[in-house]
DNA sequence: GTGAAAGCGCTAACAC
DNA sequence: GTGTTAGCGCTTTCAC
């Protein structure tokens, strides 16, 4: 069978250039728009391809550009509302520029980073977007870098690696939400935190934390002390509720907190999933909310007003957070080499029903 | 500059052929794990390989072997929880077996739908997941599937499409939850549901709907009406009520609904933002539920347990859906070609405080 | 403005 | 078991 012959399998611009009565060349410049073409031989190419139905093979020619129009997105689990957001942000900011989004759930496990990563960079995609599950351990992130391949970090950033950071200031939105409640009289203030990432009252005592080196629930949990201490309160360790990153064990850990003899008058949650759990135990416990005890809570979820009292929130800008990622993401693919570093958006402090004035006593 | 001298791009095969003292097609071989080569030249290589640093370039052998080990996957819009729990499911099991997942958003446009699967088969993705936004108009994926591309349709059908589709039976799981309100004595029974897809009363009577041919949420109203029908109550238009898909327009729809002389003593609503727009208007109308008004909805959300009361509920499989879907796709890939056709997976339902007896008169 | 030819990095026959 | 050779479908010099 003669090179021609392959009658039924995909026409190829070989296909289309010998349908026109041109050479390849001039095909691949008509239906690339590059390079000069005549008009006739443009239109004659135009026609046979849309007769055949030619389709370019975007494979072959990432061969030869080197660049895939994909960037790679490596997040902890697309199931959690903040990526969910994140991620339509990062793929609506990458399609207005004709990229794609290949994406990739961690668990927050660093063996599936780094598996993740790895076929990614095999897949040539043209950068990357992480949220890392490990800010201090980024050698594989550093190695795409050296390859050429763009990294944008999301969410934390990592002390070690030399790139763009796109985040909100955790510590300042914790230690604001911290001092609101402090205004409110509050005295016993607690946190419920993922375990995985929480220190105790004396690590958090000392800790230095740049603003984004770290898992936001440490950052969060940072801000919090600083603004306890900044009104003379103690930091100390029963005010800390630790969880495993599960709505169930933070239901647990709150359940513990509010049973005690002392009481706090209020409670950080860290996430949505910890607002979940502290919330159910409130409900449960059957305290009033903000009578007896006051909630705020990272994450604007839309049910937070529909729960009685409505939630005092902070918000974050997650879409906008995923599309300035992705943009500076695609900023770097183009060639902008400006100093990388980290941006920081806003949040916002919403204030509804869960917190108000410190019982008394 | 000769071929072997480009100092500082990514080593290829042809380095770690040369490093190691053989040739390109051993060495290949011996990387790729096909073929046989024995085990000197295999050490060499491997230990060549990763001495340079060698990774494969996926693109260059996808070019050869035609299969890019990827899958695209269309949905409506990933911040919506059941999308993010669906395509977690797929990413898992695509995962599973070394495939990753390009992911595309289309809000329902069908112009955005044609885009995303012309450019995901230009990219040579080796299988397709869609939820079609139109179930009449599938000639985009009746011509992925001639171009060689397999196609599994999740979440709805499309009568016109001979392929796989993952779903759950709409119908039968919204008439078992009206019969059910039926059973507790409600007679006036409404639905809060899409304008776009929403069948008038007249219509819905007539309508012969197929399992899983068109949108979820018609389906969901023909469910509701069949059970209405089975009980000889009145199916009427003003029953009906309809909103953009937002929550504050369910909100709206359902306040203009328990605003009437002849307010409902039930509703069914047929998604988690439906359902959040209704809880909405019901609080805000200060009515008790259920004492005066039941309320059961599609979709098991997270915060359902934590609004007073907590709402009964139809729970759909859809982390399974999407692995479902998935493993059937990836099958079809394989070569699996027995006869498509539709996969029911079961929903349940959960009963839960928001639904209770009539009110009397 | 157009064509011939080389080659992206790899796999797959096919000899030896 | 190993090497040689011919492509995959495209872009890109470089002549003409």
């Amino acid at each position: 069978m003669t090179k021609r012959q392959r009658a039924n399998s995909a026409p190829t611009i070989h296909d289309v250039a010998a349908a026109a009565g041109v050479s390849r060349a001039t095909a691949a410049r008509a239906l690339g728009g590059y390079g000069p073409v005549s008009d006739d031989a443009r239109a004659r190419v135009m026609s046979a391809a849309d007769r055949l139905g030619y389709r370019p093979n975007r494979l072959a020619r990432s061969m030869i550009t080197g660049t895939t129009h994909t960037l790679g997105v490596v997040i902890a689990d697309i199931q959690l509302a903040f990526f969910a957001q994140a991620v339509r942000g990062i793929s609506d900011a990458a399609r207005a520029q004709e990229f794609e989004v290949i994406l990739a759930n961690t668990d927050e496990d660093r063996a599936k980073e780094l598996a993740a990563v790895d076929v990614l960079i095999d897949k040539r995609v043209d950068g990357l977007i992480v949220a890392p599950a490990d800010s201090a351990q980024t050698a594989h992130l550093a190695e795409a870098q050296r390859r050429g391949i763009p990294v944008v970090l999301i969410d934390r950033g990592a002390p070690g690696l030399r790139c763009d950071v796109v985040a909100v200031d955790n510590q300042r939105a914790a230690r604001n939400a911290v001092n609101h409640l402090i205004r409110l009289g509050h005295r016993r203030i607690a946190i419920v935190t993922e375990a995985s990432t929480a220190l105790s009252a004396a690590e958090i005592g000392r800790a230095h934390l740049p603003p984004a080196g770290q898992m936001t629930s440490v950052l969060r949990q940072a801000g919090w002390a600083a603004a306890l201490r900044g009104a003379g309160l103690p930091v100390t360790d029963e005010l800390i509720r630790t969880a495993r990153y599960d709505r169930d064990d933070a239901r647990a850990a709150t359940a513990a907190a509010i049973a005690g003899a002392d009481r706090p008058t209020a409670i950080l949650t860290t996430d949505e999933t910890m607002t979940l759990g502290a919330l159910e135990a409130i409900l449960e416990a059957g305290l009033d909310i903000p009578g007896d005890i006051s909630l705020v809570g990272f994450d604007d979820s839309p049910w937070t007003t529909v729960v009685r009292p409505p939630l005092t929130v902070i918000a974050q800008p997650v879409y906008e957070l995923g599309a300035m990622a992705a943009r500076r993401l695609l900023a770097r693919v183009a060639g902008d080499d400006s100093p990388p570093g980290p941006v920081f958006l806003d949040t916002s402090f919403i204030l509804r029903g869960s917190t108000g004035r410190a019982p008394e006593g």
